[in-house]
DNA sequence: CTTCATGCAAAACATTTGCAGCTGG
DNA sequence: CCAGCTGCAAATGTTTTGCATGAAG
């Protein structure tokens, strides 16, 4: 389904890109509408050369640099969040923009991302024991998720 | 001071990491007895390349090579952690070498490394909601130090 | 129309690797 | 001695950049 309808929350994403992009006069090309709607809908936070081959799928002659740029732009617009990966990996969530703790499996790489209310609680107390005032950070578990727990 | 001072934290890393080394029967080179001590004396979690440029001070012939093999070997030791910046810049703390809270200021690029109860809260509440099982994490906060917030 | 975006290739970085020669234990 | 380490340079992988052409607004 790619319509327009305000109750999927995925479109609405797209929905609410698109306009910040339009305000402030960036053009809408179709490969960037096309990586905007991959980064927005898909939910296993795809890499750059993954996003790059799906692009590609519809508009062959896409280039990384295209892919790269538009990411870049979508980063400064804070309209997608860039998981990096200690092994130096990116990855990327354009469906939660904004910093969220990830549990991340080190064995098949899937990620979750759930809702966590003691995070106020620790930037707090770093707030209290620092001094330092936080814009964002950065909250990522690894090890392995239950279906690989089970195999092992 | 250069002394094997037992009362002295840092010598009791530098010390320990040693022992480490001998135990599994790695060489101890005068460069990685000097990278070593770098690492595991440093409370400004350093670069690999200021890492590379202190060593050069003492052994000018080092390349940078034997720098990222020496922490590669320290990394698989568990005797160094490696900080993974947004940016893609890596820093390194061989003083404490196991997960834990940083906080970064994003404009003088200083680094506190508080004592944090709340973490074991936070990483229970992650294992509940996830059912995934943890071995390490990362909890990076980012924003303005207190010397920078006044400049600002 | 005019400006901005694209696509290509080259450049820029950071890190890794291959290998000959050296050296710690 | 000799396995493992060093230093050099080349290779690698990822991201960025310059520039001519093309298309959005």
């Amino acid at each position: 389904m790619t319509t327009n309808d305000p109750e999927n929350p995925l479109e609405e994403r797209v929905t609410r890109i698109l306009s910040r992009i339009r305000e402030r006069d960036f053009r809408l090309t179709p490969q960037r509408l096309t990586i905007i709607r991959i980064l927005a809908t898909s939910k296993d936070h795809p890499s750059v050369d993954e996003v790059y081959q799906e692009v590609r799928t519809q508009f062959p002659t896409t280039s990384v640099a295209t892919v790269y740029k538009t990411i870049t732009l979508l980063k400064e617009l804070n309209e997608v969040l860039e998981l990096g990966f200690p092994d130096g990996s990116n990855r990327y969530d354009g469906y939660r923009p904004y910093p969220h703790p990830h549990a991340i499996c080190t064995n098949c790489r899937k990620i979750m991302d759930p809702e966590i209310s003691s995070v106020d609680e620790l930037s707090e107390e770093m707030r209290k024991k620092t001094g330092y005032t936080f814009s964002f950070h950065r909250l990522d578990f690894f090890g392995l998720c239950p279906e690989c727990q089970r195999k092992s």
